[in-house]
DNA sequence: AACAAAGTAGACCGACTTGTCTACATGCGT
DNA sequence: ACGCATGTAGACAAGTCGGTCTACTTTGTT
């Protein structure tokens, strides 16, 4: 396999699950059994290399995000898709995300609090990327074409659901299960009108 | 001044701006003009202080937002008064809480991934305290007496938009103005029943 | 077969980390 | 006035960090 490619998906597990700062580019070398000249051959910085892991990372959560909210035919449907995704993501049960610890983006984020640092900004782009998904996505229903405003509304509404399912799942380990229970996603989607 | 507070004080802030990891003791130290060894005279580690400040925060936080909710008569205005306050919190109009810098729990939590971790559990503990507190206050309004079940489902759906709110905020530097739209909030908060 | 590119292993550097310890100064109660 | 607790200032230990560099080995291409 490509050395790099490996390197960064040694790297982004071993950030994700126990952080940046925590986690010295000797552990992630011994890990993914390569020298440290190899390393430094292919990122000029730890720096850098978190960036290559938020890019992958950016990369296979938008792919599988698309894919859970892709045939939805109302913004109940998306709604739906959307929560039981993220359940299912805490549950492990979305072995393409790793074993869950709560929004790699968030997490990396608290670790780089200046907010024009270029791994903060990578963060809040991975953030806007999803919105935009999600509003385009919405904006694809039946009920919601040219109706860009109305959908922004609602994909905002949806990712601060989903935020916080992530963050409380991942500071309190509980889950809200009334976020999928559809009578309540109907009349959530319809408060906006 | 008592010396034990004003560490206790200067660290919460400093931690609180930059993170934990990414601020030494001795950075603290200089903040604070107190010895190294006074330091280690009132706490025994870092992760010591580290607890202090997460507890004084909790207390503070708490009681800034057990003000913000008093005196609501319906769960209508528990909603619209968190949601307020969060946002003036956001847009640093409550000098109690600091300069905004996203939820000093979440953060730290996202610092110390091990579940059964001390300043993890503490992290818990706080999310459970709001919990607690949105509970009691939700109960305590004419509609929702002797109806623990959904006074409790009602506070988590609470919970959850604010966590929403405060990650998003830390993290894109935006805020949904439409969570205190007095409409949705009252369909938002019928939705339930 | 030969050569260049890319790999390994790990010593090493300087800066930083938490935490200990010595030496000295200050304030307070009796 | 004395003694003790508590403070300051900072050297120091022991270890970790990111990053550089040397010396050697493997791999692939021509």
């Amino acid at each position: 396999m490509d050395k790099r490619t490996h390197i960064i998906n040694t790297a982004l597990n071993t950030f994700y699950q126990k952080g940046i700062h925590s986690v010295g580019i000797n552990e992630i070398l011994k890990l993914a059994n390569v020298a440290k000249k190899t390393l430094y051959n292919h990122f000029v910085s730890k720096d850098e290399l978190v960036c290559a892991c938020l890019e992958l990372r950016d990369q296979r959560f938008n792919q599988w995000l698309s894919k859970q909210i892709a045939d939805c035919k109302t913004p109940q449907q998306v709604a739906s898709a959307l929560f039981s995704a993220i359940t299912s993501w805490i549950d492990n049960k979305a072995p393409e995300l790793g074993d869950f610890n709560g929004c790699f983006f968030i997490n990396t984020a608290a670790e780089y609090p200046q907010p024009d640092h270029p791994i903060a900004l990578q963060c809040k782009a991975h953030k806007q990327a999803v919105l935009d998904l999600l509003i385009t996505t919405l904006s694809q229903t039946a009920q919601l074409q040219n109706q860009t405003a109305k959908a922004t509304q609602l994909a905002q509404l949806l990712m601060t659901l989903k935020e916080g399912m992530i963050c409380q799942a991942r500071v309190t380990h509980t889950t809200n299960h009334f976020l999928q229970n559809p009578k309540f996603l109907a009349q959530l989607m319809d408060a906006q009108a």
